[in-house]
DNA sequence: GTCTATACTGAGATAGAC
DNA sequence: GTCTATCTCAGTATAGAC
């Protein structure tokens, strides 16, 4: 384990919290590199760009949220025996790891909803995201037997976009504490569960 | 009644249809008047600035969504007599204005999540909606006379966040048939519904 | 292998001639 | 009202010092 040089490491941690209180596109290298205290060309040395300096910052937070959420699943699951877990387990696994590493740097949860916004850059998100979030697709799948696949893919859109734009925006969001990310949770829990369990419309032949 | 100048019309429609193509970061100032066929100066002449002109454009198109919502809301509320109307009529008034206009032009209601999308640009949506959606707010809020204010709130913005991506990303969005805007409505509708009549969560006092 | 200096291209903005 | 020229600041690329 050789101590890395400490250059990339501190373009990666400052980079980490300007993306998280400015946005990406808000965020010059230049900007970084002066707060880092390091070269310019140093950023393209060791990431090659400012969307691959971006790619792994997340993914150093990535990884940890992904394994405690798969976690959870398991646990859940297991207690669930044969039958599928309750909803609200599975969204509760789903949002809990990535509240907590919220808790430790409240820079990064933001970081997440910022990129959601900012048009989920190429596919940062989803090839960071994606394996996790798939097995808790087909969780919550066991747990909705009753939706046509097209329903249930809309609603998983509704909560992707309810999440995003609430982990984006609360910081300046008026009567959310700074510190209430755990009520937060409950409440889009409740919010979205009650969502995904209602009835399907019936839609007339469409025009 | 003169007939405005051409230049400035020009570069409001092409910028409208670029800014709903490739996002407003993604369009340069340079492609808009390239495809316009005017100078780059004009942009700063008649707008201002580059917000400024996607203020205009969005100003161009909000008053007609806007005026319609209102109208419906009208109607709905005055079918309803002296009890508030249904939570579900409400959000069907709010959302399917926007929708029509989407029929007529794809283009603006892509825009106008991407805008959410892109970080709400200062406050421009909230400038051009505000108006219009506090008195859906507190429509909402007599439909649902249960929840406390701040439940009230968050449940606003799951909506907002569910809204703002199902038009942003929609297009790309497999099993997503082009024109079944109506359909996406009526599920995003039915899923909102139950989700704002959910009982509100009982709260551990944080931390 | 790491990092620095510097140059290149394209962005938004602005002053001033016409 | 319109256009040219120019300014500043992005992100990126490369040559070469250590």
């Amino acid at each position: 384990m050789k101590q890395i040089t400490g250059t990339k490491q501190k373009i990666l941690d400052t980079a980490e919290r300007l993306f998280g209180e400015r946005g990406y596109d808000g965020t010059s290298l230049r900007h970084i590199i002066a707060e880092a205290g390091v070269n310019l060309a140093a950023v393209h040395y060791h990431f090659g760009s400012k969307q691959e300096l971006l790619d792994e910052v997340v993914l150093r937070k990535a990884g940890p949220v992904n394994e405690a959420r798969l976690a959870l699943l398991d646990r859940i699951e297991a207690e669930a025996g044969r039958r599928p877990p309750a909803v609200e387990k599975v969204l509760e696994a789903f949002l809990g790891p990535m509240v907590e590493s919220a808790e430790r740097n409240p820079q990064f949860v933001r970081l997440m909803g910022r990129m959601h916004a900012e048009g989920l850059i190429p596919g940062i998100l989803r090839k960071h995201f994606q394996p996790a979030a798939s097995r808790f697709l087909a969780a919550l799948r066991r747990a909705l037997p009753g939706l046509s696949e097209q329903e249930f893919l809309w609603r998983m859109h509704f909560m992707i976009g309810a999440m995003a734009h609430t982990m984006c925006r609360s910081p300046e969001f008026p009567g959310a504490a700074a510190g209430d990310v755990r009520s937060r949770i409950a409440r889009l829990v409740v919010f979205l569960s009650a969502g995904f369990r209602a009835p399907a419309p019936r839609l007339r032949r469409s025009r």
